[in-house]
DNA sequence: AATCGGATCGTCT
DNA sequence: GACGATCCGATTG
């Protein structure tokens, strides 16, 4: 289990959220060690509306335009985190890669009690559903990932695997880009594709 | 299988 | 005061 370098998500925000298919998210709690493989991304540059951070910085979204490889965290829908990994290349102002979907590795147990349920393809599969089975919250906003600690993002050898591009989800504007990414067949993505 | 509405609150208009 | 990078359970076909 290698960290990712910070170089890595100094690069153009599409081909950070391609290239991070496979990786590992990797959370310490509590002593107890959760991974689990990233299968399923999305890019958001802020450049475009459908970004948190079009309209410009604000307190909530800073971290959009701080250092990459550091965690921006959002609260939605009144009850969901979601988990972001800033990554742009050096002439954008801000981006990040929204992680949607995880396939669970170590840890499962405390996963499926922190979600209270014990479908293991229902345990992190979508980006609140992955925020709840690994304690994602706000205490984790702007975290660094490329050092170990709480969260980090490693990458175990896995074989670069085959992806597909989509439109992204639960969006109302840009919604023709086709920035959201899949690994080919996995079985643990956030939504079928057709 | 597909669609629909409720939950719930921080952030911006 | 409205809405959002969602999830879940209920209802309908």
């Amino acid at each position: 289990m290698k960290l990712l370098r910070r170089s890595f998500y100094q690069r153009n925000t599409v081909d950070v959220a391609q290239d991070l298919l496979g990786k590992i998210v990797v959370r310490e709690f509590n002593n107890v060690r959760m991974t689990g493989r990233i299968v399923e991304t999305e890019a958001y540059s802020c450049f475009e509306p459908a970004c948190h951070g079009f309209r410009g910085q604000t307190e909530s979204n800073k971290a959009l335009f701080g250092p990459v490889g550091h965690a921006y965290i959002y609260f939605i829908y009144g009850m969901h985190y979601a988990l972001n990994v800033v990554a742009r290349d050096d002439k954008t102002l801000g981006g990040g890669v929204l992680i949607r979907a995880l396939e669970p590795l170590e840890g499962i147990e405390r996963m499926e009690k922190l979600r209270k349920i014990h479908e293991i393809h229902n345990l992190t599969n979508g980006p609140g559903k992955l925020a709840q089975a690994l304690h994602i919250t706000k205490k984790l906003y702007g975290v660094d990932l490329t050092k170990k600690g709480e969260l980090y993002i490693a990458d175990d050898g896995f074989k670069k695997p085959s992806i597909i591009a989509t439109q992204r989800i639960g969006i109302s504007k840009a919604q023709d880009m086709m920035w959201r990414f899949v690994i080919k067949g996995n079985p643990f993505l956030s939504k079928k594709i057709k």
